[in-house]
DNA sequence: AGTATTTTTTGAACTTGGTTAAATTATAAC
DNA sequence: GTTATAATTTAACCAAGTTCAAAAAATACT
């Protein structure tokens, strides 16, 4: 196993290639405006850093029009993801950090740790596919598999499905979805679906909520049907 | 308990301070030479950041002379120095790490972790009071225990000492001790002591040794008869 | 005491990552 | 197709923390 044993990249840098890294997963080219919207900085600091990313051969940026990452950009980004991921997985399992903490935490941790922090935990874990929040951990070698199901405000009434995934970055709805016990690998019934972008009707374990479209569109999916063994992230507060 | 929830303090400063928390104990009034020295830095810049330490009222800088801590600042200190013998411990007992590398992860560490973490390792760790090397953790409260035994070096021949406590600071002469049998609360009989700052000749559990000075320097001990019991830091790799 | 040496401080300059305001380029609207 | 608007980049500047070289102060030497 050979890999970058010396990561040479500063936190700033490692961050703003995450966050690229993650904005292209939907939009193709990634602006410097949504960058910095994420980062909560300026437009003008994010333009000077694309041209710095851009001499580290990270990320390959047309002016005016946007960027991408380069393959070592890429493998950058996944390196500081997968640091992320087995953070959170290890602070929820190790630690009893609960489900919103845990993103928290591994943001201010994840540029520090070392490789061997990094092996150590990864094998305590057990060598985990996925984070608490039904996300995929980057491999050492860095791979990473596809994100996993379909947005729960496209399913139908009347359909049950597994959820797969939450997105997993603001703490307060994270708190508020576990309330209603949505659950990981758990099982939700769409009892109804008002029209005119009204809100779901669900049947969670016993009980019915209703969930507005923007929460709903944050939990990701199968239909109950297809459901495989999880292998990480499966255990709660 | 309140304790300041929001370490205003950067990484560098945090370390400026601790670094002359340790050398003010050893002689009163700290240099910015030999804080330059231990920081791999210039003079100048230690010169420049005793300034800002002291607008900062962390610690009274007199011009040419030298510089003392002042209570915040001590307490500043105590609150990193207590992250890091944590973590240090939390390394050794929950993830395996080794007595001569844990100092090198928890010193990337320190400034990272938030109060949440440090209280979650500290009660996993069942609120421990040495670290592996059996250097006293401050308290949350900013107090700390003084530092136990007397130096190796200056046991006579025929004494036989429990080890209290060995410096950390560099990883080779950790190892080196360690494959000598070496061991916090392990006990060493000083067979011969050469004049002329000759070496020690030690018997460690069956087997002879013959260790410099320098080294000997580094281990701190007790006399064999007043042992205590020890609460932390007692398990090896 | 007076000079030489060492230590400490200061000043100018650099680096990284940020801001605000102005200029430039793209995009949308009519 | 010109014009208005929105996005992007550039320019000038700030702050933290560093370096190197020079100046200033303390210490040591004889």
């Amino acid at each position: 196993m050979s890999r970058n044993v010396n990561r040479p990249f500063s936190p700033s840098v490692e961050d703003y290639v995450k966050v690229i890294y993650k904005l292209q997963q939907s939009g193709e080219s990634v602006s410097t405006n949504a960058v910095s919207r994420r980062m909560k900085t300026t437009p003008a600091a994010a333009s000077k850093m694309f041209k710095v990313l851009a001499d580290m051969k990270l990320i390959e940026h047309t002016p005016y029009y946007g960027a991408k990452l380069t393959l070592p950009g890429e493998k950058v980004a996944l390196e500081v993801i997968r640091h992320h991921r087995l953070l959170e997985l290890y602070l929820h399992q190790a630690l009893g950090y609960g489900w919103d903490e845990v993103d928290a935490e591994a943001e201010k941790l994840e540029h520090h740790i070392s490789e061997e922090f990094e092996d150590r935990i990864d094998q305590m874990l057990d060598y985990p596919k996925l984070d608490p929040h039904g996300d995929p951990i980057p491999t050492r070698e860095g791979t990473i598999e596809p994100l996993r199901g379909t947005s729960l405000v496209d399913s139908e009434a009347g359909e049950t499905v597994t959820v797969l995934r939450v997105q997993d970055d603001d703490p307060s709805a994270l708190r508020f979805l576990a309330k209603m016990g949505v659950r990981l690998n758990g099982q939700i019934r769409v009892v109804d679906k008002q029209p005119f972008n009204g809100p779901l009707t669900l049947q969670i374990a016993e009980s019915e909520h209703t969930l507005g479209r923007e929460l709903a569109g944050q939990i990701f999916v199968e239909s109950y049907s297809e459901q495989e063994i999880a292998v990480g992230g499966e255990t709660w507060k």
